[in-house]
DNA sequence: AAAAGTATTGCGGGAACCCGCAACGTTGTG
DNA sequence: CACAACGTTGCGGGTTCCCGCAATACTTTT
């Protein structure tokens, strides 16, 4: 079996390699890619069963690169490793796994024991694991509410610094309903319930989603991107 | 010669003390803390000469935590570990170093050797160390153009979610003046140049900002800390 | 089918924001 | 001192944003 590990830390990279040849004698052939964009061109070149995968990256985050991966082939599987438990991860993620396929999702600050036996799982066995930390991160957001997709959407563009107006072309939706969405959105993140002075809702609420984790800075670039290349192409 | 390494990364907190006990020998004991609050509170307990310092940890930053052991023991050698490079750290540095005080900056992506180097310079000669590609930092900006001082303390504010009236208030300026700082931060950010459907400056510059690394979550939550507190005892 | 609930849209107005214009104070240079 | 350069402040107006109110749709419940 082969494995490829992408990972742009060295220390991790070091220390998933040993445990993989220590702990997992059926992988016979392990390569290390040190960013997104080389993982993804190995990924889509070799033919490997499994990937480790880094979430925050240079160049490609491991998101953008399972995406393009698991659009080729569909059949991989791929153990995402990550440092942060966010919400905004756990999105991306969540949206581009295709049916039936083998995944999961480690922390690394989880024990050594825990992450052998996600490679072992994952890679191997070809089940699913996601750590609990993670499943319930949805729950507990405000108020044990839980961010619509569409909700979700108009905060993409809220953050990108799109005007209600543009959003409510790019979606499709009148302005006022833009604004609904908008307010729904304020209330999820709870803002406008803190004393003090007023503040300015729309940076308030990208200022909130960065630090409940809803969103990161990854998956601002990745919108961004998306952003940049639907309008030139329209 | 005792040592505090101040780490929540199980495995470079693993490999830095590995490297401290094979290059150091001159270093008699080490400490390793596990978040910023603790490692804070090593800092002011034991006598401690040197400490490594990772920035990105939960509970309390790095920077915050050096801030607080400076002020109260000023002679203290530092060295910075971190994963980025973000303008927004070496700003917080550069505001909480006591003068004739000893520190340094090292990228974890730096090798080995570049490591121990400046483990061997910072914490045993004493010596100020910061890596050259930090040091352009804040040069490349944009059109050349750093922000000043003034327009960072503004863009702090704007990024916590304060209207000008508020912003005004707190730094004692009019407010055209804020509206005038406002101005020169959106030009040097770049913010308006886009081709597009305009956009929302406010939110445009947040998430300029946060992309160009000018800020970055920690000095978020480190400045949403500041103005609780300056607010309620005011 | 009726009723109740929820999402979408329009209208309108007050507040905040963006910014050109012009007056004023400060600083520094010949 | 004069003059220029620059930061600060006020004024005014055009735009965007925030959001209550109310009229439709569309969905679910009874």
């Amino acid at each position: 079996m082969k494995v490829l590990v992408v990972e742009d830390d060295q220390y991790h990279a070091r220390y998933i390699l040993d445990a993989i040849s220590e702990e997992l004698p059926e992988v016979t052939e392990t390569m290390h890619a040190i960013n997104g964009l080389d993982g993804e061109a190995e990924a889509l070149a070799g033919s490997f069963e499994g990937i480790v995968m880094d979430l925050q990256m240079d160049l490609r985050n491991g998101i953008d690169a399972a995406r393009t991966i698991w659009s080729r082939k569909p059949e991989t599987r791929i153990l995402f490793w990550s440092n942060y438990a966010d919400e905004a991860y756990l999105r991306g993620i969540s949206r581009i796994v295709p049916p039936n396929s083998a995944y999961g999702y480690v922390l690394k600050t989880a024990s050594s024991s825990r992450l052998k036996l996600a490679l072992r799982a994952v890679l191997l066995e070809g089940q699913i694991m996601v750590g609990r930390e993670l499943d319930q991160l949805g729950r507990q957001n405000r108020r044990g509410s839980v961010l619509e997709e569409s909700e979700y959407a108009i905060l993409l563009d809220l953050a990108l610094g799109l005007q209600d107006k543009t959003i409510a072309k790019r979606q499709n939706l009148s302005l006022r309903t833009v604004q609904n969405r908008l307010l729904s959105l304020y209330d999820k993140l709870g803002i406008g319930e803190e004393d003090g002075p007023p503040l300015n809702k729309r940076v308030r609420a990208l200022n909130c989603a960065l630090r409940n984790k809803v969103l990161n800075l990854q998956v601002l670039e990745s919108a961004e991107m998306d952003y940049e290349n639907r309008r030139k192409t329209s």
